[in-house]
DNA sequence: CAACTTTTTATTGTAAAAGGTAAAATTTGA
DNA sequence: TCAAATTTTACCTTTTACAATAAAAAGTTG
């Protein structure tokens, strides 16, 4: 089962990923979200619960929707290919 | 754009309905949740900008992923079927 | 190592979330 | 229309988010 603590700290760990895949630091972030830095630090290392609005204003900073905190990542494929470009997947 | 509040707002309306298809009162989401009847109430009329730890507890009370109530249903199909139950539309 | 940048931690003050309770308002059914 | 169930409002208390600022700690680069 997925706690609610849980879900604060995988929420930051993604909206850390997120905000290093657009290159930008803390500092970029509050003045685009118009939330301080200090209170993005504790948010993304899960020590702080945001409020709706405030994932919200993240999520438009960075152009992403807000599940992109919340949902767990695609589960593996069900079907494994056994095949990769043509190639046998045993042959490697 | 996308206000905060239109987030809010919208959230609340999305966990009611949900709520309503799961055919339980504000009372029974109160006990599943722990979150008090009044406090919800609030949430779902858009006078509250509820936590993350919040939304997070009635998702899993309502059996859906968080992104249900904050994620945009599905655009309008891009093609639209120009018959129904093999009937043409333009015969309605 | 030493400068620089980025992130984290800490403190203080304000605003607001959330609980409890109770009462009012609304809706639903008999 | 009356009664019961459901939802909303209001008041009070406690907890916590967030801002601002400053300082400390990490991490980077020359």
């Amino acid at each position: 089962m997925e706690t609610a603590q849980q879900i604060i700290y995988f929420a930051g760990q993604r909206i850390r990923m997120v905000r290093r895949d657009s290159n930008i630091n803390l500092h970029q972030l509050a003045l685009l979200t118009g939330i301080s830095a200090p209170a993005l630090s504790l948010i993304e290392n899960g020590k702080r619960d945001p409020r709706l609005s405030t994932l919200s204003k993240i999520a438009r900073a960075l152009s992403v929707e807000i599940s992109a905190f919340t949902d767990k990542p695609a589960e593996e494929p069900l079907i494994v290919p056994d095949t990769v470009q043509g190639y046998a997947i045993s042959s490697f």
